[in-house]
DNA sequence: TCGTGTCTTAGAGTACGTCTAAATACTGAA
DNA sequence: TTCAGTATTTAGACGTACTCTAAGACACGA
């Protein structure tokens, strides 16, 4: 694990520094989606030393440098994405988790039509209860 | 327009003080996406004295009672949306300036087809660059 | 080994927002 | 009108998330 993500970060340009790799190793394994704060919080204990700061400049790092996804959704706190790839994300109402959702799982039509705005990139945001799992 | 505004707020049962209406005549008549501080800067110099307290406080109650979206979509600020129908946002590269874009602009298809989710909102957030105007 | 540039650190600083306690304004009843 | 009770506003303290700064530690090539 640590090996990949060490050729990982030295594919990306970034120098595999112990503090980066630990970080990595977290937010790329995890299916949440963690602050900055709850990140320290998770790596803290697995480094003899580690400041809030090198948190904050790791992942920027690494959102910079397309390893991680910024997402701005809910009040308070960014939050990271370690799925780069397209996708919509879902918002429970109860808990306030995101969850991801396939890019097909929902269709939009028409983003080409809009004469005002050349679209880069979207994702469909959608708020609600989370269903309970049938068995 | 004051009088208006003040019928409004009596309407939702929110008690039109100075404070309140000047508030609302600010952000029910501009089409930008207004943060909290923002309407601070505008209003201050309309009324005599103006905390910023009073400013969070009203703007919240707007929100609780329907009057005004909250919207978290880029980074740093939580914006205020006088438009509460259904429509999708688009975010500007360039300027950060969030534009509504009407609902039946662009169609989404299968919410109701998501088996894990019961869907009780949702919009479609865009990110580009906004074309210039052809006259 | 040395020197240079990169990285990390602790703590100060900043921005946005909430809370508190006191002062003020409003309301309805008598 | 007067009064009492409630609602609102205020200044500033507080909290949280995040960035900046200056200094030390480290990595790596010459």
């Amino acid at each position: 694990m640590k090996r990949d993500v060490e050729a990982v970060l030295r594919g990306l340009g970034i120098q595999p520094t112990i503090q980066r790799v630990i970080i990595a190793c977290y937010v790329l394994s995890t299916d949440e989606h963690p602050s900055a704060e709850q990140v320290f919080a998770k790596v803290k204990g697995r480094v003899p030393v580690l400041s809030r700061a090198t948190v904050y400049n790791t992942l920027n790092t690494f959102v910079e440098k397309g390893l991680l996804r910024e997402l701005v959704l809910a009040e308070g706190n960014v939050v990271f994405d370690p799925n780069v790839g397209k996708h919509h994300h879902f918002i429970d109402d109860d808990s306030g988790r995101i969850h991801d959702v396939p890019w097909d799982a929902v269709k939009v039509a028409n983003i080409d039509g809009l004469s005002d705005f050349e679209v880069r990139d979207y994702q469909v945001v959608m708020r609600g209860r989370r269903r309970k799992r049938r068995r």
